[in-house]
DNA sequence: AGCGTCAGAATTGTATACAGCCTAGATACA
DNA sequence: TGTATCTAGGCTGTATACAATTCTGACGCT
């Protein structure tokens, strides 16, 4: 009774899937109580994926367990955001400065640079437009992904798949925010600098410099959040917005 | 079906202890397969709460989740350790940093130099004997705990609370090593010290000095572990020994 | 001798029944 | 009218039976 013709192969990860997207979705909201039979209910499977489900999204971080038993969809506000942009640049940041201090393989290097170059002809020939977006996207997420491979560490790695599973602390998160802004074209190639920067820091084993760059890059992320603040409908395009209960902007300082 | 007169409340809580037990004391090596039957017996509780326990000992880290379904028990070497040490000096590096800008209550200030007291009484006019042993443990983590709720966030403390969720990479992991190193007081002396001035860091709003001297404090950990790797019997003191695969000392390089 | 294929056994994934706990609602009393 | 207690319903924790897959070993073929 495992796999289907088509779909996941796993009722667990049939659940799973469906669960995080009703959540980010905006179909649970933040605070509500996730009720086992309901869901089996919604979902269509039975109890045991639901529960094993559930366990999974409380350690991504989307879910509190309850002293009493069950789980509760978590909220989250700006403080929260700005902490698990911190965490992810301060983590990448390590996993640089470990790949400049330990030095890479050629084949790597190439790897990235290559990643570069794709971002390279988005950025500064073609621009960053509706088209070319998720391109950017992916060619993004893969330069975070091989930074944090050149670490070549799993624990390390596991720590940040962690750090950036809480939808609004990905590299991309704020990228469909970014777009939209006056300062689009700036914010891309400043980003895109501090992506060849980090390049040349890991080659040169300029380990501190290579760490220093990766944290203020993630930064960006945070300066990309507080002009989306102002904008209510650009609220709307940060991933997991649902999940969060934006303060009024002058009162949140920190 | 649940609560028992003594003992852990739950089957779950109760098979994670005992499997956390037997993992760590070596009574189930690392790379062996978690069949879940043979647990059964062993543990005298069903399939379900073992399976509960194995997915939450998956995510501490301790085991690793097969491909093809199932559980085996990870494995570690000095580089992992390493990782693990520099991740939690980072993350408490990022807490200590956060507390110190964002600034801290009094009477939070005043839990933070009771603990310190405590550890200099120990650690300046006692010394830290065989019986004073276990205080000093407590209180250090007692350090380590408040240091990581100034920050006041949820967010950092679930991360960090995962990071150090690897029995080597918490704040007393290599306390017990230290104890017994000719450079003993050498080191309780100069650990002591970075408590006293990351307090006066995080009172005096210098984030930057309050991270820096926090990573550097675990970095003990680091130099405790390599005085260690020399003594065949003192690598039993580390936590979680038996998961490591310590290779020769001088091919351990980074 | 080596490799592919096939059956059996062991193991995990899933469904469901049962038991005990938490909570909300109602009722009785002050 | 407010509060405390009791009761019923719903919910979660646990155990277990069943289904499907993966792995092991042997057999047969090339």
């Amino acid at each position: 009774m495992r796999a289907s013709p088509e779909g996941p192969s796993s009722q667990t990860v049939n659940a799973l899937l469906k669960l995080r997207e009703f959540i980010l979705g905006g179909e649970i909201k933040a605070g509500e109580r996730m009720s086992e039979l309901l869901l089996v209910e919604r979902l269509g499977v039975s109890r045991t994926p639901v529960r094993a489900a559930l366990v999974r999204l409380e350690q991504e971080g989307l879910l509190r367990a309850l002293p009493s038993g069950g789980f509760v969809v978590d909220a989250f506000n700006e403080r929260d955001i700005h902490a698990a942009i911190e965490i992810r640049g301060t983590l990448e940041g390590l996993a640089a400065r470990l790949a400049a201090e330990r030095g890479v393989a050629q084949a790597h290097l190439e790897d990235l640079k290559h990643c570069l170059a794709g971002l390279d002809e988005l950025v500064l020939e073609s621009g960053v437009t509706v088209d070319s977006f998720s391109a950017y996207v992916e060619l993004n997420e893969q330069f975070h992904r091989i930074i944090v491979d050149l670490a070549d560490s799993a624990v390390l790695s596991r720590q940040i798949a962690r750090a950036v599973s809480l939808p609004f602390a990905s590299a991309s998160a704020f990228v469909m925010v970014q777009a939209r802004l006056p300062e689009a074209q700036t914010m891309f190639t400043v980003a895109q600098d501090h992506h060849r920067c980090i390049v040349r820091a890991i080659e040169a084993r300029e380990g501190q410099r290579a760490e220093a760059l990766m944290r203020e890059h993630a930064r960006l992320a945070r300066r990309n959040l507080e002009l989306a603040l102002g904008n209510r409908e650009m609220r709307g395009l940060v991933p997991g917005s649902n999940l969060i209960t934006f303060l009024s902007h002058a009162a949140a300082r920190n």
